[in-house]
DNA sequence: CAAGGAATATGACTAAAGTCATATTTTAAT
DNA sequence: ATTAAAATATGACTTTAGTCATATTCCTTG
């Protein structure tokens, strides 16, 4: 559920640049027409809410371009980032499958295309193909890998490794600028800290250690990893 | 991997009482003639090792009868409970679906007869019927969704709501004894630590503490929930 | 049934991270 | 440009939970 000024933009699935990064890439022509008759484009500046957590799922969201957090809400509100995506990833789609309510928000960190794609015609896809559901199942089992992996690092790594973890979890998704240094994504330390899984005083404070360390350094609102070797010591990663 | 003294024995997959729980549920009956012809039945003792992290997947897991903790190797080799299974469930799934090495290890809590079946015969039936293949993307989806909130509240909640919640999910899970109050599953303290994901001196710790406050009692090696009004409040749950 | 080892229990201490208070800086709005 | 509000930063303190040490109990095995 987007909140206001929603802007339309225009986007034909076949044609669409982020189709082959998804899990669409492998669609016949056909279902992808089926798709494109029915969908919807809009365009979400930042900070605006795609969809949010208790709501009911009516289709799906396909990023053409853009950043989203995907963020579960906690103790007294405290939101937790259980996902981050980026163009080519697919939103909404685990409470759609599982028919449950949306058990996150999406909201977006830049401003970001999206088009949506309704129940009926992404269902009758998956009903008459078989490779989709393949598709799908790889993709939420490569998620589950993921999240039991971010239990473990919750339940015995401390916020100091976890942040740089995540440092270098963002570098991973979103890339680095031109000067391939600098992590393409801005966010708040509030957001820094929701993703660690801390206070939004301790990830700043984490911060500042980690630029007294010679580990990252602010540009402008992003972040440029300075030395990514210590970071990746930091981090203490094993596997 | 199971690591000695396997015992077999025989069920029939048309039969098996466990089978009616499980995501094998809506198999027509042709196909699980063909799982029958290509399934091997095995007992483990408790404490055996059904599979272990880091294995290749070569099938499936259709645990019959017993009680399995699913477990995911973090610092130090300290282990993080990410699942416990019961008659019914299927092990295994995850890494064979997903092409990947086995990402956590299944191991007996109590003697657990178990049906292995191969790979083929079950991407034989994947491919030919698309129920299944919903079927297995809800369980997915609804894993996904418990592993969030997992992450959520380990990032947020204290250790002692985290271990009354940690009751209440293995009350949940195996249910009660006949008194209605023991909880029906023999865990160490140990295996309920890396349940909760903490110490395992601060599990017994706060398990003392319930008992002093009248919310658990210990019956043998299991856990009577002497106050479940005080256990539920004790968690903080909100949902 | 004795002995050794594992599991459970508890105390004392330490370290980690959270909270609260308060600056300071940045950003947005009028 | 000025002001208010939000975000970032830092200090001081408290709380939580982890670590290490040491009993104590339980359970296995010869």
């Amino acid at each position: 559920m987007a909140t206001k000024s929603k802007h339309t933009f225009h986007q034909s699935c076949e044609t669409c640049g982020a189709r082959h990064k998804s899990i669409f890439c492998n669609l016949h022509i056909d279902e992808l027409a089926a798709f494109n008759q029915n969908k919807s484009c809009m365009s979400f500046k930042k900070g605006q809410v795609i969809f949010s957590e208790g709501g009911h799922p009516l289709g799906l969201f396909c990023i053409n371009d853009g950043k989203v957090k995907i963020e579960h809400s906690g103790v007294d509100g405290k939101e937790q980032i259980v996902r981050m995506a980026k163009g080519g990833d697919v939103l909404g789609y685990r409470a759609l499958l599982s028919n449950e309510r949306y058990n996150a928000s999406a909201v977006a960190l830049d401003d970001t295309d999206v088009c949506f794609i309704p129940k009926d015609p992404f269902f009758n896809v998956l009903k008459t193909n078989p490779g989709l559901s393949l598709d799908i199942i790889k993709m939420l089992s490569s998620e589950l890998r993921k999240a039991e992996e971010t239990i473990t690092d919750l339940a015995q790594k401390p916020v100091r490794e976890r942040m740089a973890e995540a440092l270098l979890f963002l570098k991973e998704t979103y890339g680095f600028e031109e000067d391939g240094q600098t992590i393409n994504v801005i966010l708040s330390r509030e957001d820094i800290a929701n993703l660690v899984g801390t206070a939004t005083e301790t990830a700043i404070r984490l911060l500042s250690e980690f630029k007294k360390d010679g580990i990252v350094e602010s540009v402008g609102k992003k972040l440029r990893i300075a030395n990514i070797e210590k970071l990746i010591k930091t981090a203490n990663i094993y596997n």
